[in-house]
DNA sequence: CGACATGATAGGCTGCGCCTATGATGAAAC
DNA sequence: GTTTCATCATAGGCGCAGCCTATCATGTCG
């Protein structure tokens, strides 16, 4: 049985005729007689009881056409909403981005994304760099932003901005005093964020430590190392796009000598069939921060 | 598009794998590859995210498949319920029937009908000759009862049994003396029913009539004609069925002479493709009356 | 690096569904 | 009664869709 055939069903069903049933479905009368007919053995049931004058559906007709009507309005309902979902920059984009970025970047790139990409539903999920990968190799995320190199021929990535990392001291810290810091000055009483946190081994790796790492207060986000560092419980490092939570905090920034940093990148499956957006969502966040690398190290924000 | 095709793409969708699909649905794993292919550029949509591993359904796929469920669905269900319908001695039948008949016929059929054919709902339908053709012609009704022949190519029927006629005379009535009754004998006080029955016409050609055939006392029915009758307003013919209301109404039946009578036929359009189901009904009606006649004409009922 | 799995591609064949032409039947017109 | 016109059914031929097997391209894993 064929979707055609019902829809021939349904034609001769309503005209009653299969030379105007023919018609209407473009083909001509011989081909409807023939394929209503085998429609017929196939199911068993005669389903008009022609005439001379016309084609009548029989009662079993009538009770199938209702299914039949069901079917060929499914099959139409899947063309139209394969013709709404045409366009790859419309539906839900579902955005991985690291606990180190999503509060202090979502703010800043929601407006634009929406101004730019309105039929876009961009939906943020905020978690650990490896849980992202995961996630975006098990199909639960159209793709994320990270601060890492990504591995594995099955993942792509592209670079959207430069986001360097500040000195955070507590006010009263020797350090304050200094224009810049040098990183390896904080590895002293430098503190780190829990284990799994990227930015915790960016840390480590451009200032080194000095010891006791995993010490009695681990920091589990951001903002409890903020906390930390305001309370005076050492230094540490932070991405320049949590500058501004960070003064808040009442901890003074430096920027550094080094000029240590990280890049944001975006992240997706290779195979992943809707590029473009990928790309749309990676060029309105890279303009948005187009030339923040250098307010930031420069200790403006 | 075709309902095969959405059953691949139902069967991929569910496998994430086209080689399991294509055992799935019998067919190899190049032909599922090339039409879910053509599925995608049909549908200008891409459906499936391949790789080394799997197939993934995309998000625009996840939305599609509900409707090619619904689609699919919906074509087992007509090949599911014209399955039940395959049986022809299943499902309604609309029965006309005349209503000089109807109310003496059917509660003798009624059981007989329901133990041959337990699986046919019979739907009796009460209306006069003319009425009856119409509905028929007009599939309005699958078979009607008749006392008339049939005319035109397009109806045919098949006769059940005789229904001889009988005299009823008002008890006082001098021919009620008689053992025998003579049909022209009626014809002098002779009543009959309004315009339309057919118990008229024949009455009226067996007896003929003593002039005021259409008086002010308009039988519209054979109840109001029996009342009529035992009120001694005049003597009419009464088909054989009717003889027990004629008796509870106080009528004296004699037999008649020339043993006039009608024959009761089952009538259907010769297109009707449920023959098997009128023939079954018309032999268990013919079954029931069998010896009717015979009976009817000695009085005894 | 080789063995194995995946999905994609190529070429050939079968049969379904389409067409036009014609037949069979019945109704209506004359 | 005969003709004409309508209906749907049938026959024969043709093109293409969909299927197969064989093979390729690629990535994974021991």
């Amino acid at each position: 049985m064929n979707l055609r055939d019902l829809r021939y069903l349904l034609a001769v069903a309503e005209h009653e005729h299969f030379g105007r049933a023919a018609k209407a479905c473009g083909v001509s009368q011989p081909t409807l007689s023939v394929q209503i007919r085998k429609l017929e053995e196939l199911m068993g049931v005669t389903l008009f009881e022609r005439s001379s004058k016309t084609a009548a559906p029989t009662a079993a007709c009538l009770q199938l056409i209702g299914h039949a009507r069901a079917a060929v309005t499914a099959a139409e309902a899947i063309l139209a909403t394969a013709r709404n979902l045409r366009d790859p920059l419309a539906g839900r984009f579902r955005l991985g981005i690291i606990p180190t970025l999503a509060p202090y970047l979502l703010p800043l790139i929601f407006g634009p994304l929406r101004e730019a990409l309105p039929t876009l539903e961009v939906e943020p999920w905020e978690d650990q760099t490896t849980a992202l990968l995961d996630r975006l190799r098990t199909h639960a995320l159209d793709a994320a932003l990270l601060a890492t190199e990504v591995d594995g021929p099955d993942l792509v990535s592209r670079p959207l901005f430069a986001e360097p990392f500040l000195a955070a001291l507590p006010p009263e810290h020797a350090l304050s005093r200094c224009e810049v810091v040098t990183e390896t000055d904080l590895a002293r009483d430098i503190l780190v964020l829990a284990d799994g946190h990227c930015l915790r081994d960016q840390t480590i790796a451009a200032c080194g430590h000095g010891g006791a790492l995993d010490g009695p207060m681990r920091a589990a986000s951001l903002p409890t190392l903020l906390n930390m560092v305001a309370a005076g419980y050492g230094t540490t490092l932070i991405p320049g796009l949590a500058a501004g939570a960070a003064q808040d905090a009442g901890i003074v920034l430096r920027p550094l000598a080094a000029k240590a940093g990280r890049t944001v990148s975006i992240a997706w499956r290779a195979q992943f069939p809707r590029r473009s957006a990928v790309e749309a969502v990676g060029e309105v966040i890279a303009t948005r921060l187009r030339g923040f690398a250098e307010g930031a190290a420069a200790g403006a924000v």
